[in-house]
DNA sequence: CTAGATCCATACGCGAGAGTATGGTAAGCC
DNA sequence: GGCTTACCATACTCTCGCGTATGGATCTAG
């Protein structure tokens, strides 16, 4: 057969489903993969998916794994090389609204907590930025104890933007008025 | 037959499903309060439920009715009454762990956003919240604009609360290392 | 050229959960 | 006592989504 044209079939690899899986859940959350869609859309079918995956839950697996690698490498990324710590803080709220996909995953993953599976990933993650955040704190001069908790409060601030914005709550993304706003959280949270 | 006595039939009425089904999300979350399940949990069948309501989403829509209701006249009790507002906004964030049915029932239905019939809810009770808080961060000074921001910025660290709350990534609800994070909260967005 | 491995299609089985159809029982009029 | 109405039980139908069974097609090795 021709080897790859237009819509031509090529064989599909496991890491394929995986992402298609990802654009599933940033689209219509966790529950809503369901593997017989993401067939559809990959103008394939089940057959194909048994062969790959032992079942929808192991597909899941994979695909947080391959996720929570992609954030933790953004992590490190756009919060490592920034040698000062309070540009560091400022990355971390400015990187709201870039990684698109990525961030869209993350909320959806934050909305399906309490999924067994699910869970410990965001543990993890949770944990991992808000290490960050409060090392970057304790480099300002800030005692431990207290960079702890600033690192909690500034990872909440966060997550509750997320769930402002999944009630569609949040003043569009490049407005003036979220300007003005993120501008006021960074003065609150973030010593000079 | 006896009107009521132990476990005896009494009739059941509407409100008596919105409340059961309140429960069952407090517990396992919207997307778990299937009829049936909440039938078996009244010692009765679904026979029943369809005599009360038209389908399931008509007694989501009560149930939500129901608890909005509750959920305002919480707001002004434990923030109308106090009128200094310092003392208001400490008592908003003191609130957490109280009301317990109240808010598992509202962090489930933060899950849910998305939801077609519980988002226009969470928009609402946001909406009335932030108002509430922004104004007394008004009260005590604050320009406008200032107070606004103050009041999301305050809302999202609730909100972010309770997402960590979810991932049973908050410090057990009455330590010490509770209190000192509340305490840095306070301190934190709560001008003196 | 042929046998095995790879990858996918088709057609099932099955359980969960929504909604329907229909009949039964108890209570309150007339 | 018969009739109606309120309330509930039983037994279906239907859809969706997971998982399985099985066979067909293509590729590669020997």
């Amino acid at each position: 057969m021709k080897p790859a044209q237009k819509g031509e079939r090529t064989t599909l690899s496991a890491a394929d489903w995986e992402r298609a899986a990802l654009d599933l859940i940033a689209e219509q959350g966790v529950q809503a993969m369901a593997i017989e869609l993401l067939a559809r859309r990959m103008g394939i079918t089940k057959g194909s998916f048994y062969w790959h995956f032992s079942s929808r839950e192991s597909l899941l697996d994979q695909a947080l794994i391959r996720w929570e690698k992609h954030d933790v490498r953004n992590l490190k990324a756009s919060l490592g090389e920034i040698d000062h710590p309070r540009d560091r803080l400022i990355s971390f709220f400015r990187r709201v609204g870039k990684e698109k996909l990525t961030h869209e995953v993350f909320s959806e993953l934050c909305a399906a907590a309490g999924h067994p599976h699910v869970e410990p990933v965001l543990e993890r993650v949770a944990e991992r930025r808000m290490k960050y955040l409060s090392l970057a704190f304790e480099e300002m001069g800030m005692e431990p104890d207290l960079a702890r908790h600033q690192g909690r409060l500034i990872y909440s601030v966060y997550l509750g933007f997320l769930q402002l914005q999944r009630q569609r709550q949040t003043p569009s993304l490049s407005s003036e008025e979220f300007d003005a706003y993120i501008e006021h959280v960074i003065n609150t949270l973030i010593p000079s």
